[in-house]
DNA sequence: CTAACTTTGTGAAATCCATCACGTTTTTTG
DNA sequence: CAAAAAACGTGATGGATTTCACAAAGTTAG
């Protein structure tokens, strides 16, 4: 769809969000909502939502607030919830398994179809209802997802982050700790486990509030 | 430690990263570094690693870069790596078992040592060398930990957290997608993986590279 | 219908952050 | 030793984001 974009990036990624607690108010039947209410839900400004919403023109009443069931609408058109991403997991581990095993589909757009890891003892079983296939067919059994979920361990991150890119993937979610080169075509998100932790650590010691 | 403080949080967050880059360095018996190096190693751009470390002081050399062994000890002191941050971790299902079983330490000074369920069949096993309570013995077993791992169902989130907080932990780092309330004096780190995943699937198609 | 109240949408200001660009210092080479 | 190269530290700049604060518009109550 050719979009008006423009959406700045903070905002983008607050709209899963959004979206989640005003399908929450939708499903409690509750018909308006303010945007000091959901402040207080999702714990960002108020300002900052009015900010975000206003973005896409003016979706509620002053004096009012909003529509809930209006702006679940917007937002299920906006954040393409009728059209499922497809998904493929790399590396059925701990944390790969954990993955399988958790619906995401339940509030969420994005569905894992494939998963893919290198023990023989995994592969040709289902895990959370998603078959696992050997990573040497990885080019084959990997259909047209764009988006992978890599859960190998970080030697490996690499090797199979150049199949991805190669095979058309466009973009990665990298739970390994490796930081992993791509294209300026490919679009990376890390999530770090240990950096957040850490982190948390270090903002308790020298930031107390 | 009475610090300088001003250090700016996006430095802080990025403080862990550089320490396991830099230790992977010293591992390998890399004497020095420069700012473009370490850049193409964490993918972070290399003014504004010569930022980060800046505010720190003069932690390098012109014309030489930096001293990886300085640079080390350096980093240990201010993450307070030889203190070793201990952590509890609530609900042992997918998520947590996948924590308790990954080894936290490797490069890392945070520590899972207990961890609690509601589940009568995990109480008293030990997974990953840590021993599971019940959830009704928080706070006659946490001891004095001052971060938790939320790994529970939603709903029980905002419950688990009051007692938490009651008991004095400081800091959370939230797996749930519920966004729960503290007081002002308690961080919360919100790791919401569906909202990660929904949102680099929008970033896709609404954000051609 | 009027007055009081609520809440939006948005200029403007404030913050925070990343990056450029370069003077300076040090190392390296010849 | 001199010239060239390397690389830091940082002033300046610009961009992105958050927050304030308020007029305008709508709602609610009497
Ligand atoms: N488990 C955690 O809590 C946690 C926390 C932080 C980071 N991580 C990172 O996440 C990644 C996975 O962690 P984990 O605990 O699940 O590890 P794991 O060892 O349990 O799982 C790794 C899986 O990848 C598979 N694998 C190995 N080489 C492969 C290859 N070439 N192709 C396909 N599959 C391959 C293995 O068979 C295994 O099933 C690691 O990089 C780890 O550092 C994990
Ligand atoms: N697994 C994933 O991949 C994933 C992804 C995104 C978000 N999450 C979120 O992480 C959380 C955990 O997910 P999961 O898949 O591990 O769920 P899970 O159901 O496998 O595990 C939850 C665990 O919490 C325990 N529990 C329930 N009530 C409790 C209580 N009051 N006190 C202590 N323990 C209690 C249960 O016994 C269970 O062991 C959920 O909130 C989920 O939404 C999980």
């Amino acid at each position: 769809m050719g979009d008006e974009m423009k959406i700045p990036q903070a905002t983008a990624k607050r709209l899963p969000l959004y979206y989640r607690f005003i399908n929450n108010l939708y499903l409690q039947g509750k018909l308006r909502v303010s945007s000091k209410e959901l402040s207080d839900a999702v714990k960002v400004d108020s300002a900052t939502i009015r900010r975000d919403f206003s973005y896409f023109g003016a979706l509620g009443k002053k004096g009012y607030g909003y529509n809930v069931e209006h702006l679940l609408q917007f937002f299920r058109r906006t954040l393409d919830q009728d059209e499922t991403t497809e998904v493929a997991l790399i590396g059925v581990g701990n944390l790969g398994t954990a993955f399988l095993n958790y619906n995401f589909m339940k509030n969420n757009n994005t569905k894992i179809v494939v998963a893919f890891d290198a023990n023989d003892r995994l592969v040709g079983t289902e895990i959370g209802g998603v078959p696992v296939a050997h990573i040497d067919d990885l080019e084959e059994k990997m259909g047209n997802v764009s988006v992978a979920i890599l859960t190998v361990p970080s030697q490996e991150a690499q090797g199979i982050t150049d199949r991805l890119v190669e095979r058309g993937v466009s973009g990665i979610l990298n739970f390994t700790p490796a930081r992993i080169s791509v294209p300026p075509t490919v679009r990376v998100h890390h999530i770090d486990l240990s950096v957040e932790l850490q982190s948390l650590a270090y903002f308790l010691k020298h930031y107390p509030l």
